[in-house]
DNA sequence: TGGCTGGGTTGACAATGTCAAGCGGTAATG
DNA sequence: CATTACCGCTTGACATTGTCAACCCAGCCA
């Protein structure tokens, strides 16, 4: 398990070979299978436990002190630092075809999970008067402005050259105050 | 060639394999290895390939006459519907590994050039007096609501039921209003 | 003692990416 | 006309991979 990880991050998700993996763990290259049916099982167990990280922190981010706008903020922060941060499940919780997903419910949920947070803090920002409509645009807008920068950062394909780790924070900090001012 | 395409689309790019490719062109399983040196390299002419569709369609939206801002909003729709119109394409774009990218230079350009339609609106409408970094920021901002908003979207990550294309496009156009108004 | 179950193992199989070498035809060269 | 070179492609090998099937063996319960 924890093999899958570090292997996925040398060779990245296609490197990803079972047989290596018990290799590293010393073991047979059949027993992973035998807590994993499958290939695709052990992926989705690793994006489970990926959203639940990430859901912890946007839940701990989300629930401080502070103004909705302050919280918000927070949570775009948050969920951006940790693609920073966990470069490689970051990366694996996208990744999955959609139609695998509906094989893992518990992965589904998990997602949710995270997805929920800001649910319910964009609903809150919206007020009680908002239709549905636009609440649903407001909480795909700030979705889509965590993961675009997250998913860009990530990957490296900003067109920027942040080399460090505090030129890529700062970086970030900025856009997410340029958007909060609105 | 357009045979890689189908097959990613029915597969995913997991599941795509150049003999199966060779097979339905009908050829040897080494044919596509005589044009491209390596299964990366297939994958790779396809990004560039996808990098220039997307670019065209950047371009074309962002020559219109117009407003900055009302340019700016015309060419994140372009973005975001050209992820719906070619999913598979679009998909493609972003899943290299970030260290490949580097072996094929003309595939970083075609990325270049479509990211420079929307740095040159963004300075554009950032005005003379501003500053590298807030430029930065702002086309950081820009890019990240669009490619959010269309990665969310394709891969159906949005926790929406947006069964239809029309109720995509419309989520869309709500969304890129909703973050015009600023 | 006997049987069952969990945590493995070994061995096989088809499919895949890739290397190496060969082959037929067309075009340029002498 | 003969030869040479190249292009587009084929055949045949090889190691590696995911997966199936069968077996194994310690420890526990009855």
């Amino acid at each position: 398990m924890l093999a899958s990880v570090e292997l996925i991050g040398e060779a990245g998700l296609g490197g990803l070979s079972m047989r290596e993996v018990a290799r590293r763990a010393g073991v047979s290259h059949q027993a992973p299978y035998h807590y994993f049916g499958d290939k695709a099982a052990i992926v989705a167990a690793l994006v489970g436990r990926g959203f639940g990280m990430l859901a912890e922190r946007l839940e701990e981010a989300a629930a401080g002190a502070g103004e909705v706008t302050e919280r918000l903020e927070r949570v775009g922060r948050a969920y951006v630092h940790f693609a920073l941060e966990e470069p490689v499940y970051f990366r694996l919780l996208f990744r999955l075809e959609v139609g695998d997903l509906g094989r893992y419910p518990e992965v589904e949920a998990a997602g949710a999970r995270a997805f929920g947070v800001l649910e319910r803090l964009v609903a809150e920002k919206a007020g009680a008067g908002a239709s549905q409509g636009e609440r649903e645009a407001l909480a795909s807008l700030h979705w889509s402005v965590a993961h675009g920068l997250a998913t860009l950062l990530v990957d490296g394909n900003l067109g920027l050259k942040l080399g460090t780790r505090s030129a890529q924070e700062g970086h970030v900090d900025e856009v997410l105050r340029l958007f909060g001012r609105r």
